[in-house]
DNA sequence: GTCTATAGCAAGATAGAC
DNA sequence: GTCTATCTTGCTATAGAC
């Protein structure tokens, strides 16, 4: 076997340290926000110089939109290996719902910078997140389309009301408290027309 | 009658400009975020140079401060107007979400920024502004208090649900859209066990 | 209470050596 | 692919005149 590749260490000291920049510029967005962090910080904590992040991403944008695209992945999969399975349609929509809580919570920080670091100004970049975004969305549309609703309910109110408390559950969860299937079941439980306890 | 005080003209080319002052930062910090507004656009914006407002505010931080104070101040304020009269429970719940909604949707920049631009950095700054922000949602406590849920019903989750709902629809709400009160009606619709109609 | 002027610094980005 | 060195710009904040 040809010796192409040098041996992966947890710490690349030489060689392509793209994931390392990908991973910390993750860190620094979720935790200071986009307009805070800086390319020189993301850098140092990537172990590398300001100038060679250049190499990869032409600029900061760029670098969030790659920090996006990579978020979007890492969230679209978790939800859709969750719903592999032949499950009633609540019950599809709650293991959904825990998926995504578990990716945005407790997952790391890619995900996080998905739901909060969309750039204002309006303009390509911002478009292309938007469309990312829609797409993963598009997964809760036919799971709550699958619902057993009223006729007269509206579908997308539903939709934006779940999203959205999942989405700001980041600003109140804390590790260590009810794990994101907890919640989950939570939320599901005031959704949920009652069902009747046969005696 | 002493004339102490000049006429207030709605664009006030001298004297205190304070209240320009802060409509200015509202609207930036609103659109731009705290970290990418600039001072000296605020203060452009307010009809001031840039080194006038510091004779108001001593630093960035604390002009969002301010900014939050007004918030909080209007939002209390709406969500307390509509809970005077007797109505039951879920109707003055409803009437508190729609409110909120308002002051939040249309009732412009101040509220906005009370809801999305707290500080992440630990600090007095940002305890202060918490506990602001705790003492409104206490308002909701006690509505969702009064509420005749099941006993088994977790009462904080249903309260992190509605406000987490309610606070994300900035991300997707836009003007000529569902009216506030619409939105908190189809809220309810989806949380109130249902009753059967009279025939 | 607002102005002018500027100190002091950190940001994003680039050029060319290695 | 990374480094060093640097350009340019914009930022918060201050000092002192008016």
């Amino acid at each position: 076997m040809l010796a192409t590749n040098q041996s992966r260490s947890p710490v690349q000291k030489r060689g392509n340290r793209l994931p390392q920049l990908l991973d910390a510029a993750a860190r620094r967005f979720c935790e200071q926000g986009y307009d805070a962090a800086s390319m020189r910080q993301i850098a140092e904590d990537a172990g590398m110089k300001a100038g060679s992040m250049y190499y990869h991403f032409p600029s900061k944008s760029d670098l969030l939109i790659a920090v996006h695209e990579e978020g979007i992945r890492r969230i679209t999969e978790a939800v859709s290996q969750v719903l592999k399975g032949d499950k009633e349609p609540w019950a599809k929509l709650q293991a959904a719902m825990a998926a995504h809580l578990t990716a945005l919570l407790d997952g790391g920080t890619y995900a996080q910078v998905v739901i909060r670091e969309l750039p204002r100004e309006p303009g390509a970049a911002r478009n292309r997140l938007i469309e990312y975004r829609d797409r993963y969305e598009a997964i809760f549309i036919d799971l709550i389309e699958a619902l057993p609703l009223p006729p007269e309910a509206s579908r997308r109110h539903f939709r934006l009301l779940i999203l959205g408390a999942l989405n700001w559950s980041q600003s109140w969860y804390r590790a260590g408290g009810d794990p994101p299937e907890e919640i989950a079941a939570q939320f599901i439980s005031f959704l949920r027309p009652v069902k009747r306890s046969r005696k």
